[in-house]
DNA sequence: CAAAATATTTTGACAAATCAAAAAATAAAG
DNA sequence: CTTTATTTTTTGATTTGTCAAAATATTTTG
């Protein structure tokens, strides 16, 4: 039996979620889940309730949710069609790397691992998506290697940025035309935490300022590493 | 409220059957319609019923159903994305033409307005899909001009195959090993009623004999017309 | 044209996914 | 350590799409 789109929503919210977890944590809480897919809590419960059944994930009521291997490894393949499709889409389609995302959200059920493969072919076994983003490969293998963001990397460092941790397109429109985007090379030049702002220098010599919850979504890594 | 792909499918399954409906008919009959999507006939009843209510069909009791002019664009523009994503699948992805159709059944309840309009114009605006059969454009509208088969074109001319009506795997492969496909040239050698069989000549001069269900699949024009 | 065959509609039921609101459990605060 | 606040689960309903089988229409046939 496939999974439903639903379904694999649920397994990429939850991976997705416990990628982001602290490292103490292990369980993904009910709430979190239930908002990132906009349902309501109760809706998520039954939901959990049913995957766990399947043997996809493991719930433990009152505490949270954990994926199983084999509900981890369906969670990697959806992540995998949804950012190869994003990568193709910008590489061979010449959309923007701003417009790709809700586009995939639909695409990534409904492309063959057929057509996955021939995507994956074409664009050259790539490793990240446009948003700097990995992307698992064909067993569900993904590649966790560990980037600072613009609150802890070193300052008056030249960087280059490799990740952006947000899908909203007005953000990201926001980060091409500041060129912020995955590939420019920039510095931090201040971080004010009362001020709860971190200024950074573009390629351009233009100086920008953030706030620290954007900052925190810009990856980086030193330039010549 | 957009189309869930299930309406979708059966507008997509009036709109055809349709089309290749007798001239004095107007009516789709319910177990044509059911039978087409697999469905038992009582499911296709409650639906179109649904339908009816939303204005996309007109729904005769006892009699059949018709698409609205609301109805049969909604079913053009489905049929459109399917086609295009067919062509596109063939001539960018490197795709057998043989294959496309499963992989566009999917494809076509997914694809943006914006991604198709790519496709549209990184095609140049193409007229068919690989299987012959017309794309309708943005508007919804599609060209209509009627091919003769291979059971009613004349004898012994040169011919174009230049559409195929049917989606079957195995067909199709028999007919590119046989040279058959959309674009080759061909000839009808004879037609035998009570043999219930037509012989073609291929573009090698290699003959080829297909009973009338299967010559009647096949589309052709005078080579040069 | 009545009887038999075929096609269509109705009925009652079910699975997937959802919500709102009530109930229960856990966590936080005084 | 009890009371309050928060989070989670239950409960009862709803929507969409489906089926099997019974009931009705329509069409065909003798």
């Amino acid at each position: 039996m496939l999974p439903s789109s639903t379904v694999e929503n649920y397994l990429k919210s939850i991976y997705v979620a416990q990628l982001g977890l602290d490292d103490n944590q292990v369980l993904v809480p009910m709430g979190q889940l239930a908002s990132s897919l906009n349902v309501a809590p109760g809706t998520a419960t039954t939901m959990v309730k049913a995957l766990s059944d399947s043997g996809l994930v493991d719930y433990e009521p009152y505490a949270g949710v954990r994926l199983t291997d084999a509900g981890a490894k369906l969670a990697a393949l959806v992540l995998r069609r949804h950012r190869l499709v994003e990568l193709f889409l910008v590489q061979m389609m010449g959309m923007s790397w701003t417009e790709v995302h809700d586009e995939a959200e639909n695409l990534e059920h409904a492309v063959s691992d057929r057509l996955i493969e021939r995507i994956d072919e074409l664009l050259g076994r790539p490793s990240v998506d446009p948003h700097g983003d990995p992307i698992p490969d064909s067993m569900g293998a993904i590649s966790r290697h560990h980037h600072q963001d613009l609150l802890t990397c070193p300052l008056q460092e030249p960087m280059n940025v490799t990740r952006v941790i947000d899908q909203d397109i007005k953000f990201l429109q926001f980060l091409e035309a500041q060129n912020l985007k995955p590939g420019q090379s920039i510095r931090v030049e201040t971080r004010d935490a009362i001020a709860d702002s971190v200024t950074v220098i573009n390629a351009e010599d233009r100086q920008i300022t953030l706030g620290t919850a954007a900052a925190s979504k810009l990856l980086v890594e030193p330039k010549r590493p």
